[in-house]
RNA sequence: GGCGCAUUCGUCUAGGGGCCUAGGACGCCGCCCUCUCACGGCGGUAACACGGGUUCAAAUCCCGUAUGCGCUACCA
């Protein structure tokens, strides 16, 4: 149920066109060379809410044309981490490696056309040429020769050597990209060199695939990273020059890590995969994802996936970077997870419980443990890891944490008081449910004239062990009466031990 | 060095010339909620990078400066 508030609320730019552009047809392209990132994740998802909101297509291809960086392992990494995501494709997903025919195509179509031409500079002559260009302050444009004569292109042969493949850049010209977030932005020819477009092994480069790919699955609208931004015009021209036209760009900006630096490894849960096993659920990861560099509106911050098609709108997408915040995944995390219905918050906290292996370690009971604690926690916890902290007494007989001991062994008599005083009082209780439970110790604590904290927190570190857990009343109610008089007693004994040549 | 992009509270952002003595959210600080941890409630702290224009009026438009980031490969 949409909230009838928020769509009150208009955004800045109507939708127009885009709402019923069945035709839209954008895709996810990543490099199988690591885990996805939160900046793809990211990426991924703008593109796939632009498909889903116009009721286009959302296409994934794997750009593995680096042999050497690319990894099937990776590869299958990325797309189980787009279904956790609920990230569904349309079509693909393609392999750049697997279209090898459709590029060396290309290339000979920009070979008859005049388009590129054979580039026989070594490594070193190119490394000069840049460095010199470099030392008298000019772009450091590599423009191949083209004059080679017969001979010199046969001795070279002779030696072994094999040309690459370059574009020839239009002198003088620009080109420019009318893009949906940065507005126009224009870039001067002179500025762009000659790049390569297939490897002297005749395999084509990142520039050439990806201008071809996009024109020949029918891509009107690339959104990517900034990062790519220099990239557009050297694949729109090689576009044009295949006779075919360049798609909408739109261009999101980067996101950053807390030291303003492009977000990596270093910065901690830099992939979707750490967030993952950090005990976030799939919705408020989508959630804190969407909110880097995209608003609805200056209110909303919560939106659920059908709320987010229906409003998502690049072209509201902010133009300056921004920093991942995990404080505040945390907080949507907490929320996400309160709001859950308690049965389906059970089920996810087992799933999870069980896929990290958790229960496996904590015997056959484990599950039903795991399920009757849930509600006891559900309101405590903002990320699914938590609950160890929180519940993890309930698998293991009863030891006590430094810090809880200390609590109690700080007066030792003090604590043998208030346990006692408990004990007596539940160690008679018929009904031994929640209720009945909350009215004997506050009852008790009355009797003592302790304050709350003074009376209740020995009752916890009695039976949890823990001076952080689930709330009092309603662990004794789970424990079950035995167990918990059980516990109570050990932790009497025990202190009785500490009290003996004490101060009486 | 060259080119490109960006610049509103610590962070994410609202803002498209007067509605802005700049709004929201998170964080942080304080108080409340007679069980810890949390939750929740209430209050507070905190920003238009700088300098010039344009205009009756600029956070909003223009120019410059500074800073940051991206790209600058036979990587993607």
């Amino acid at each position: 149920m949409a909230r009838s508030l928020s769509t009150a609320i208009l955004p800045r730019v109507p939708n127009t066109e885009d709402d019923l552009n069945t035709d839209l047809r954008v895709r996810f392209a990543p490099s199988p060379t690591g885990s996805l990132h939160v900046g793809g994740a990211r990426t991924a998802l703008f593109n796939w809410l632009a498909a889903r909101h116009a009721g286009g297509k959302f296409i994934l291809r794997l750009e593995d044309t680096d042999r050497e960086r690319s990894t099937p392992e990776s590869e299958a990494e990325i797309l189980r981490v787009m279904q956790w995501l609920g990230l569904d494709w349309d079509e693909g997903p393609f392999r750049q490696s697997e279209r090898d025919d459709i590029y060396r195509d290309a290339i000979d179509r920009l070979k008859d056309a005049g388009a590129v031409y054979a580039a026989w500079e070594s490594a070193e002559e190119l490394d000069a040429m840049r460095a010199e260009a470099r030392a008298n302050k000019q772009a450091p444009v590599v423009r191949g020769r083209r004059d080679w004569s017969d001979d010199e292109i046969a001795a070279m042969k002779a030696e072994g050597r094999t040309p690459v493949w370059r574009f020839a850049v239009p002198l003088p010209g620009e080109t420019v990209i009318e893009d949906m977030i940065r507005g126009t932005v224009t870039f001067d020819h002179a500025q762009i060199e000659d790049f390569v477009v297939a490897r002297s092994d005749g395999t084509p480069t990142y520039n050439l695939a990806a201008a071809v790919d996009d024109l020949e699955m029918g891509i009107n609208r690339v959104i990517r990273g900034e990062d790519h931004i220099s990239n557009t015009p050297k694949q729109m021209l090689v576009m044009r020059a295949l006779g075919g036209t360049p798609p909408q760009y739109a261009h999101v900006p980067l996101i950053l890590g807390t030291d303003k630096k492009r977000l990596s490894k270093r910065h901690g849960a830099a992939s979707v995969e750490e967030l993952e096993a950090d005990g976030f659920l799939p919705q408020p990861v989508r959630n804190a994802l969407v909110l880097l560099g995209w608003s609805y509106d200056d209110k909303t911050t919560t939106f659920t996936m059908d709320e987010l098609i229906e409003k998502f709108d690049v072209r509201r997408v902010s133009k300056s970077p921004a920093v991942f915040d995990m404080k505040k995944l945390e907080v949507m995390s907490g929320r996400y997870l309160r709001a859950l219905d308690p049965d389906q918050f059970a089920d996810e906290l087992v799933q999870y419980l069980d896929a990290t292996g958790y229960l496996a370690d904590r015997g056959p009971d484990a599950a039903d443990i795991a399920r009757r604690s849930a509600p006891l926690v559900q309101r405590k916890m903002s990320r699914l890891t938590e609950y160890d902290r929180l519940a993890g007494w309930l698998y293991r007989p009863l030891e006590f944490e430094d810090e809880a001991w200390e609590f109690l062994a700080n007066d030792i008599k003090h604590a043998i008081q208030a346990i006692g005083g408990g004990l007596g009082r539940l160690e008679v209780l018929d009904d031994f449910s929640m209720e009945p439970i909350k009215e004997a110790l506050s009852d008790q604590l009355h009797v003592q004239g302790l304050s709350a904290r003074e009376f209740l927190e020995p009752q916890r570190i009695a039976i949890t062990g823990q001076s952080i857990s689930t709330g009092i009343y309603e662990s004794l109610e789970m424990l079950g009466k035995d167990a918990a008089v059980a516990r109570y007693r050990q932790t009497l004994a025990k202190l009785a031990e500490g009290w003996t040549g004490g101060d009486a």
